[in-house]
RNA sequence: GGCCCCUUCGUCUAGCGGUUAGGACGCUGCCCUCUCAAGGCAGAGAUCACGGGUUCGAAUCCCGUAGGGGCCGCCA
């Protein structure tokens, strides 16, 4: 049977990291067996729709990679793909329910969920006690002549207990008396995620439901919703929860938890895939840099684990450290050309300057600090940072050694790296000095700065020869 | 409060009855070196939450306890 996974987000307006997550898992899961990964929207509560929030879902399986074979942007053969498109389907299969005894209608007030004061949570929490599902026929008849407005209730029968055997947790038993009577059919219409969801991973042939494991509990009530229609029950793989750095669930409080924090802070689309299928699953190898066609390759539901992971973003920078090293050149410098200040895109060989920084570079972010001296040198600088004791440069010292380059640099005929590197290398040696003493004021002077993303003769080279003897002069100036 | 789930270095994790409990990030040191990194090497870091069993033998199996998380919405 073909593979038939499902990503059914909200329209909420940022992509959760965590809901990401569980995307790439159904994605893969997908790819791996050449089965189809659809998209549907999950649109059914209209209090909470937010504008053009489904235009950032796409953008985001766009930017990682994700796409979909199926969904409301390119159709397919079970669709509509949003659930607000569906409403006359979910209505069909609650009358259904409704017909055979499996659901009733319910009169009652709204009976919405009460914040817990900020008493602690102890005391019950008592769900809905169920006194629709004893109306009499001629009692429903009549509130239903009177126009009342009502809502499909699922009718559990409070005896025994539903198992399922969750693909990640294993047997999972819940007895009934725990099981609400929940809301199909919403007062406006509109189906909950507890009914829209069953039906339409039944009518899409959703083989595999994915999703976090906070639906656990709930799933026995999807359970005895699919065994009333009679319907196959697909695989149910919950996933464990992603947590924030305080070993709470990841939330907005706690910083970032949208992909697109992500992508503004610098991190690769590559990078944060990678690091998120690590959180949850391994391979079983050491492997843990991954491209996307990789973690097809070796992605296997069975090796998800059941533990909660905290998202380290130190982590995710190293891995973005390694995506960023292994991006082709012309890729790299693409990107990279996004973070420079215009003065050094227009005056220096930038792509030159990408070749010499794109091993360093951890998060796209931090190359306009990393370059900003090359763009203009900060005469205040100290003029301490020329000594140094490693090198045994003294202030003195450096300023003659910058006199002598200072003649050598300016008679030099061809400026490029290795001519420089020629010239103060046979400088030192005519002074018997190793490089260190050498190179070390000749970095100071042309950055002015103790650490730099190259070397002295990388920026001397990209400096150009006016500016670099410039600087130079301005040292000796300073000495 | 009821029910469900989880628990191996600070963090991500390997392990599926017999291992010096392995790797990675981070941290420390050394090497390399014109700085910082990167890279290479080395090191510190886990009484496998705790307590009972089962077993010749338990991180691995069973039962409790504790801690953490989740659900109990006309939210998903």
């Amino acid at each position: 049977m073909e593979v038939r996974t499902r990503f059914a987000p909200s329209p909420t307006g940022y992509m959760h990291i965590g809901n990401l997550r569980t995307a790439l898992y159904a994605y893969l899961h997908a790819r791996k067996n050449e089965g189809k990964f659809i998209l549907r929207i999950e649109d059914t509560d209209q209090a909470r729709l937010v504008e053009d929030s489904v235009k950032v879902i796409y953008e985001s399986l766009r930017v990682t990679g994700l796409e979909h074979d199926e969904g409301p942007d390119i159709g397919g053969p079970v669709g509509p793909y949003v659930q607000s498109a569906r409403l006359p389907i979910y209505r069909q299969y609650a009358e259904r329910l409704l017909a055979e005894g499996h659901a009733y209608r319910c009169f009652c007030e709204k009976h919405e969920k009460q914040e817990d004061a900020d008493e602690e949570h102890d005391g019950p929490i008592l769900g809905y006690d169920g006194r629709c599902s004893r109306l009499s026929e001629a009692d429903v008849q009549a509130n239903l002549a009177k126009k009342m407005p009502y809502v499909i209730r699922q009718k559990i029968d409070k005896e025994g207990s539903t198992s399922f055997n969750d693909f990640v947790y294993g047997p999972i038993t819940v007895e009934h008396k725990q099981l609400d009577d929940q809301i199909l059919l919403k007062r406006d219409g509109y189906p909950t995620y507890n009914f829209a969801n069953v039906v339409d991973d039944h009518l899409m042939g959703i083989t595999h439901v994915m999703r976090g494991c906070e639906y656990i509990s709930s799933t026995p009530k999807y359970i005895l919703l699919y065994k009333a229609f009679g319907w196959e029950i697909p695989e149910h793989i919950h996933l464990p929860h992603i947590l924030g750095p305080s070993g709470k669930k990841l939330s907005k409080r706690e910083g970032s938890v949208a992909l697109s924090d992500f992508l503004n802070k610098g991190y690769l689309p590559e990078a944060v895939l990678n690091y998120i299928a690590l959180l949850g699953w391994n391979p079983g190898t050491e492997q843990e840099f991954f491209t996307k066609a990789d973690l097809i390759a070796k992605f296997d539901i069975a090796r998800i684990g059941k533990a909660p992971a905290m998202f380290d973003e130190t982590k995710l920078a190293w891995l973005n450290a390694q995506h960023v090293k292994a991006l082709p050149p012309e890729k790299a410098h693409e990107l990279f050309l996004k973070f420079y200040p215009e003065k050094i895109v227009k005056g220096f060989d930038a792509r030159k300057l990408t070749g010499y920084i794109q091993g360093k570079v951890e998060k796209l972010s931090d190359i306009p600090n990393m370059v900003s001296f090359l763009a203009g040198l900060d005469e205040k600088y100290s003029a301490e940072l020329f000594v140094h004791a490693k090198n045994k440069t003294t202030l003195e010292g450096s300023k003659a050694v910058l006199k002598d380059l200072e003649a050598i640099l300016s008679g030099l005929p061809s400026w490029d790296y290795a001519a420089i590197l020629a010239a103060v290398k046979a400088y030192a040696e005519a002074k018997g000095a190793k490089l260190g003493p050498v190179m070390w004021p000749l970095r100071i002077a042309i950055s002015g700065q103790a650490v730099t993303p190259t070397g002295a003769v990388e920026i001397a080279e990209l400096l150009g020869k006016p500016e670099t003897l410039r600087r130079i002069s301005v040292a000796i100036g300073k000495l």
